[in-house]
DNA sequence: GATGAATGAGAGTTCATTCAT
DNA sequence: AATGAATGAACTCTCATTCAT
């Protein structure tokens, strides 16, 4: 952003910032999966222990922030995707092995499938990014499995993610099992 | 106060504080819906024309309200269940449509899967109601199910409930059919 | 208001409302002591188990309802003035004994003496009843003590019984002894 | 954050935070003179123009106001009574002194007298801060005076603060005047 | 760049007072 | 006359966001 002199180290102040943004980022982790993502910002600074301001010039807004928490997970799970594709015989098994990976992220995630649920404009980035992140591996797999003929054709992809995101939230009932219910669901799909 | 002459009318002065009653249950239903069951409580009393010290007055808690919004269709869900049973020859199929009304149920109310997800102690009684009153129906027809061999046993209803519930959650998503994947995991429970 | 007969008793509603009248001010007092002259207009009208308007009818503001509680005692005290002077060979032990008489109504009256303090001007009438009322009897106590050369000159009368009614205010602290101070006080005023 | 270099600023930031916390002391004193020590925190805030939060910051309790705003005065009362027995060959003399000091301090403090009267319990603190600190002094004075018999025993210096404070009540009385009436009552005090 | 103090909007709740019945 | 439901102002406290240092 600024004049850099071109012999100048090229990211010297970047360490700082670095190293702010991961501490961010853990503290961030932390305290959603204590409170909630919608835990107060001050909490969040205080865990990492820095300035507030310091949150909102790394991340402008908390769907931001979230988005950066979840981003390796969500990526690694996205990237399971084709690799299950290839490694299973049976498209369909492939595909619920996938959707028991994305219910082990969310599962431990206090609080992000019910961001997900939320309507709040300003969670619209966050949504944007978790759809179009995961909507195509999720529409690869099961385009594989109606062709196989093991799931019947025209269900919506976002739907069926959208769907396990629900079925994981709220975990506060004692004798709710999210993932039973899940595999209920995908059980479902199964034709035959 | 107690009941006088057959003819007398009942309660004189309960005329306006009925009707305030009624347009506060109705104005609570249409924020429920609008904003979640969160929603402030001067919204609530402005939709309703009334001031917010006459929410006090009729519903202590937000609880109390919550109830009092959904009660009557509560009521006639947990009684379909008997009726279904007695009238399908398939008690899986008579689960089957008794999980549709509750989705019927679910489906128009906006926010009320949401707050069934909350752990704030303040919605204890509000699980309690709900809970109490659809549990044991949905238990009958579960065990009903069980016993002619239509579907797995050792499901709990009240985790079945939920996910029913969660899945009805956040519909703000185009894409998204709540019934549908209702079905799909009610499906799922289908032995065979 | 209604149509009344002229033969009719001269004021048989009257007999409804002084009933009314009467448990207001035993339930006024009764509250007044429970939790000070400011206690909620509600909580009275509860333990008359009459309706608040009831309480706004007769007794427009919450000063007249103090003044109503408080008369009788008042005119008792104001009575006693005269009596004690005539009885003791000595003012100066009638002064004493007469602001011992006032102590012992302040005493019982938790609360009375704070309102006493107010400068809210809702309570001008108060104070002027109570001063108006007292003052008087209390100077001529003083007066004649000044006269035999039991007490300096100059002091106000005013001035002495607003002292008694702060000593008696918030006897809240376990040793505080306001009859004690009082005494004090009434004993620094003596000559010799 | 640690000590620095000799001459750099101790405390950079400090600068405007502690103009602030002058400003809302001040407007504070202010506030409680004019409307007494319950006075709404917005008038508070309004007056030191800053935002309520402000408040909150700095003083996390209104007692914590209290007790900021009138520390430095009750320090100062304090510290003068071990000076004024050593000063005054009578040590009666010394105690009245004192407590015209503490009249001079509460008189121009309407509304403290008040809440020292209040059984709020949130105002504990408060009671246990001026008592803890004045307490022992009035206690060393008056059992000095005892010593030399210009003061009879088992006077409780707690029931004479009180006492004092009580008398410099409410003086919205326009005739009333509380020093007179705190000398009268020492004067009480004195042996023959 | 980082800090954390300040801001001010807003939520819940209480209560004196009015008014329709 | 009496009732008690309704009103709305008032108050406390919290938190996302901005801004001076």
């Amino acid at each position: 952003m600024t004049d850099r002199a071109s012999t100048a180290p090229p990211a010297r102040k970047r360490a700082d910032a670095q190293r702010n943004e991961q501490a961010l980022l853990d503290a961030a982790a932390a305290a959603f999966g204590a409170s909630g993502v919608g835990v107060p910002v001050r909490d969040i600074a205080a865990r990492a222990g820095v300035g507030v301001a310091t949150i909102y010039r790394h991340f402008p807004t908390r769907a931001d922030l979230i988005v950066a928490v979840y981003r390796h997970q969500v990526e690694a799970c996205a990237e399971a995707g084709p690799a299950l594709l290839a490694e299973c015989p049976s498209p369909y098994d492939a595909l619920a092995r996938w959707i028991d990976l994305f219910v082990d992220f969310l599962d431990t995630k206090h609080g992000l499938a019910a961001v997900l649920q939320s309507d709040d404009p300003g969670h619209a980035a966050l949504h944007a990014y978790f759809l179009d992140r995961l909507v195509p591996v999720c529409k690869q797999l099961l385009d594989s499995a109606v062709k196989v003929g093991e799931v019947a054709p025209r269900l919506d992809p976002l739907g069926l993610l959208y769907a396990v995101g629900n079925l994981c939230a709220g975990q506060a009932v004692p004798r709710y099992d999210a993932r039973r219910m899940v595999r209920l669901m995908i059980t479902g799909l199964r034709l035959r």
